[in-house]
DNA sequence: AACTAACTATACCATTTGAGTATAAATTGG
DNA sequence: CCAATTTATACTCAAATGGTATAGTTAGTT
């Protein structure tokens, strides 16, 4: 019931590009967020694939967000770092339900309707949002 | 962001428990359930020692409720198999937080709020209620 | 065209966690 | 005392997590 580290570390560097809005690099990246450098790269890729960077190489090379930010949600990182949300195998898989979904199963219910909610609330912020907040929270 | 198998498995067990409101063996518990006994046990004592449960031993014993279905929640269930709940490594261990708590993190602050109202719902459902619901969906 | 700073892909490894097993001991009712 | 049951501890095996290593490919600069 937790997030990844990898996941946690792409929140990081999602931020970090959406405050430059500009091409960074690795290395500026794994420095200042404190991510192992070789790590770091294996998770530029997952974003890279999922479609929330772009990667940009040679020299001066780097990475940069593929999107607005305001189209970059909590949900939209943490599918692209660990696939889709379940927080019950028997939601997603029949082989793990007592009742093979046969029968109506009471926690079924209310953890698919839990699981909602929460993917809900993770898909109503985006990139965007926090940095405003983030902003706004500094100059007070 | 996914509940063992061990908790998944306390649910059945505690639904079983609340239908039939009386002393009930691992056996029982363990063929109609279809879980493996001895892994059973074994969360059948997590449940115990978080007095979810109460244990009779010797002939006849088993196991029943130690306290009223409705002061049972799906969240006291969750946090006796698997600790507190946290989405988020950086929300219970400044270690794992790049800022250390020190500034305002803006994605700390959105976690933090989400997972507070996935702990609310989560605690919002009894055993009792659920047990009346899935009643109600039979006679139908 | 060569050089070099960057990204890319694949494979590998160590540690932790998850899921389940095994053994033996303690308890209770008869 | 016996048998059915719970309790405690320790073990095993596989998968996931977190991170490394190697060997490339790309593209701007000289």
């Amino acid at each position: 019931m937790q997030l990844n580290q990898a996941t946690d570390y792409s929140f990081r560097v999602i931020l970090h590009l959406t405050l430059k809005d500009t091409i960074v690099s690795a290395k500026e990246l794994a420095e200042q967020e404190q991510v192992p450098m070789r790590f770091l790269l294996k998770i530029l890729g997952s974003l890279v694939k999922a479609g929330i960077l772009k990667s940009y190489r040679g020299q001066e090379g780097g990475y940069a967000l593929a999107k607005d930010p305001k189209d970059i949600t909590l949900l939209d990182v943490i599918e692209a770092m660990e696939g889709p949300i379940a927080i019950n195998r028997c939601l997603t898989h029949q082989d793990y339900c007592s009742k093979r979904w046969t029968k109506v199963c009471p926690v079924h219910n209310v953890l698919g309707n839990i699981q909602k909610e929460l993917v809900d609330d993770l898909s109503k912020h985006n990139f965007q949002d926090l940095i405003n907040s983030y902003r706004s929270c500094q100059n007070e």
